[in-house]
DNA sequence: ATAATCCCTCTAGTAGCTATAGGTTCAAGG
DNA sequence: CCTTGAACCTATAGCTACTAGAGGGATTAT
């Protein structure tokens, strides 16, 4: 049996944090002690861990949800799961060519030499999109 | 003098972030129509679209607040606005380094073959940290 | 017994909008 | 001039995913 605080320490998810997967129904919620206080088990570790790690991949807390739900019907097929990890997938790529582009605006306008604000590409290319290299 | 439609229709910014914009104090509360409508300059344009086009290469509220104020007194040297568009490349970078991390975990569980929730890395892989390649 | 640390609930705040309700104004057509 | 429909107004609440604080009770070690 943990208590919250250690269920914290052990996973790196804040007290409030897991408090609030309680209330909006990710983390089912645990026994208490005589005094009211959260007691965990081993279960709820093992859930909050799978909520953290797929944080850490991006994966919204409503993917969570879903993905948490198929875990839960053993023999079940996997394929909501994949369709899910595809569909993110998808996504992140799709975020990834706009930072790289950004990335590429970005030191392009920072490498302006200028000293004062009235030359100053930064504030130039903000002004006017039509100085910009690319679409966005 | 534009209407609030009509620059929002020559911006690409939606009605109420416009009025949200004024809210917050990014852009000044405009003149009115003698009915109380908002009656827009060419000012009112080019801060909006610098605005916009700040946003897309995702710079936060709170530092193109600073751009504009820098742009707002002549003369002054660019040093802080390159400071704000460099301090910016770097956070553009970081997020790059973990999204392309993040591709590569999401590609590689996105490849399991298995066809039950028991054996499907996807799950597997959310479940146990140490399954993953790298570290996040 | 007492002090230190933990935990409880509830509310409000963060960013950057978006949506809704209920009402007013504008511009064009008859 | 009058009507109608679109566009506008304010104010409030909602979204994601938390985080912080107030004011109080529980647990644990000495």
């Amino acid at each position: 049996m943990f208590s919250i605080g250690e269920l914290s320490k052990r996973t790196g998810v804040k007290i409030p944090t897991i408090r609030y997967y309680e209330h909006i129904g990710l983390m089912d919620a645990p026994e208490r002690s005589e005094g009211n206080q959260r007691r965990y088990t081993k279960q709820g570790l093992k859930c909050l861990s799978f909520i953290r790690h797929s944080r850490e991949l991006g994966f919204s807390l409503d993917d969570i949800k879903g993905l948490l739900e198929l875990n839960q019907q053993p023999g079940s097929p996997c394929k909501n799961a994949h369709l899910i990890a595809i569909r993110h997938l998808t996504e992140v790529r799709v975020r990834l060519t706009k930072l790289r582009r950004l990335e590429r605006e970005l030191k392009r306008i920072s490498a302006c030499r200028a000293d004062s604000i009235e030359s100053c590409a930064v504030i130039e290319t903000l002004a006017d999109h039509s100085l910009c290299e690319t679409d966005h």
